[in-house]
DNA sequence: CGATACTTTGACGAATATCAATCGCAGTGG
DNA sequence: CCACTGCGATTGATATTCGTCAAAGTATCG
């Protein structure tokens, strides 16, 4: 619960984002970096478990996920937990926030985590005055339906061993497309008991359900982390097979 | 499947629509207005049952909901289905598909719908140029994700009693909130299929938890439809509550 | 009147949860 | 260095929830 969060003074200048340099996002306008870079107005570090936001906060910002993993997720009141979804480098966090009144669900660090920071209060200017980037919010916002959709889906209507399959599909498909696939063999940084709260099951079933995925050679699961073996495998058994994402915006 | 649908030339004037003058939408500028009128194509006419859109399609169309109900969801190959949310007047149909190539859901109607065509070629020319109703797009996209953050827990923690009980005040509270609630005691258009494709149960344990909601006296289960005794009641046995409305947008 | 779609019920089986341990590892303090 | 602690992973036994199968009842509609 409680772990090193603070913000630090802008130290990644907009101008060499080093996300911006990968290819699966779309370029900005000078014009467009120019309010970006005026619009961030620092940094915030975090450990892992650090929380983030929390359900019923009044956020003042708005962030960009800079590099490390995090995860957004509800509780009801006694404890029962479920994972919304997952957030890797370039996803946004807080646009509920910042157009209802209350955050609806909570933010964790999962990895050491570098945010973004943007003022809510100044989210207006940028609707009247660049309305690629507002495009850009919508389009965002819009992405994170489709991907709730599946999940929706998923914890509806799949078995555990698909959903399982699905899930780790899916986030080793996040992974790559937000640049970290580089050194070959990239590790999921999550507990049995995070998948378990992903995919609606207990720890116990989870750990009996990701066993046959190892016994089928598709992950292998080590200390606190899940390596992804047969990416094909995986999307096989879970029926599920992801877009060819095209170029992507972000803030 | 095959139903009555036919496209009709705009009948209702923006300038009286009959939605906007429920207290809950905001007020529109006259520029704003002239806009919506102008860049509204007709209206669509739906019977029960008739499909609106279909996972895959690439759809020309914006829609918004003047009259009725309607409902999204998935399935998966094998025919397993998910309902994701439902429709009712004064929300936004097709946002997905005019961001991303192909509509990732298919849309069905409820009851006998009638629907505001808009072109989604002329939604960049909104961003460029009425930054108020951009906002409100990206605030009706971020709401459908708060409904989704939910409609996932509920799926994935909640208990069979809970998560019907949830559904139906949820279903209740939109009714309400879309101005169906004149004539006293409403009755939503949904048979057990639906629900419990919407819980992600089976027909036979929906129809058992159904008939536990309607001993306690909750709920009173019709020809096709479900009326909704207890409403408070609902919300506590599901552990949830709505969130007081505010001034909500649409277009 | 038959056809169809929806609802209801009981019996049974499969999927998943809960309970109760145990094991291994990393960090911590003596 | 070592005992201690806590978290995460694992396992087997048992209980509960939920799904499937099969059948029948009921209303609506042409």
């Amino acid at each position: 619960m409680a772990s090193e969060m603070r913000a630090v003074p802008v130290r990644v200048q907009c101008s060499v984002c080093p996300l911006r340099k990968l290819r699966q996002f779309r370029p900005f306008t000078d014009e467009e970096l120019d309010f970006v870079a005026q619009f961030k107005r620092g940094e915030l570090l975090a450990a892992p478990g650090t929380s983030i936001l929390t359900e019923g906060d009044r956020s003042e910002h708005l962030y960009t996920v800079l590099s490390g993993w995090a995860f957004r997720y509800k509780t009801l009141e006694d404890g029962r937990r479920q994972v919304l979804n997952f957030l890797v480098p370039g996803d946004l966090v807080g646009l509920q926030g910042a157009l209802t009144a209350e955050m609806q669900h909570s933010v964790e660090a999962l990895t050491p985590l570098v945010l973004c920071i943007f003022e809510r209060r100044r989210l207006f200017g940028l609707y009247q005055h660049h309305s690629g980037l507002a495009f850009d919010l919508t389009w965002l916002a819009a992405r994170e339906e489709t991907i709730l959709d599946e999940h929706l889906l998923s914890v509806g209507r799949r078995s555990a061993l698909e959903r399982a399959a699905y899930l780790l599909g899916f986030l080793h498909e996040r992974a790559r497309f937000s640049g970290q696939l580089e050194n070959g063999n990239l590790i999921l940084p999550v507990t049995q008991a995070l998948v378990a709260d992903t995919l609606g099951l207990s720890i116990v079933h989870t750990n009996k359900t990701l066993r046959k995925l190892a016994d089928k050679g598709l992950i292998r699961w080590l200390d606190r982390g899940c390596e992804i073996l047969d990416k094909s495998g995986l999307f096989s058994v879970a029926g599920w097979e992801p877009e060819d994402a095209l170029l992507r915006p972000f803030i």
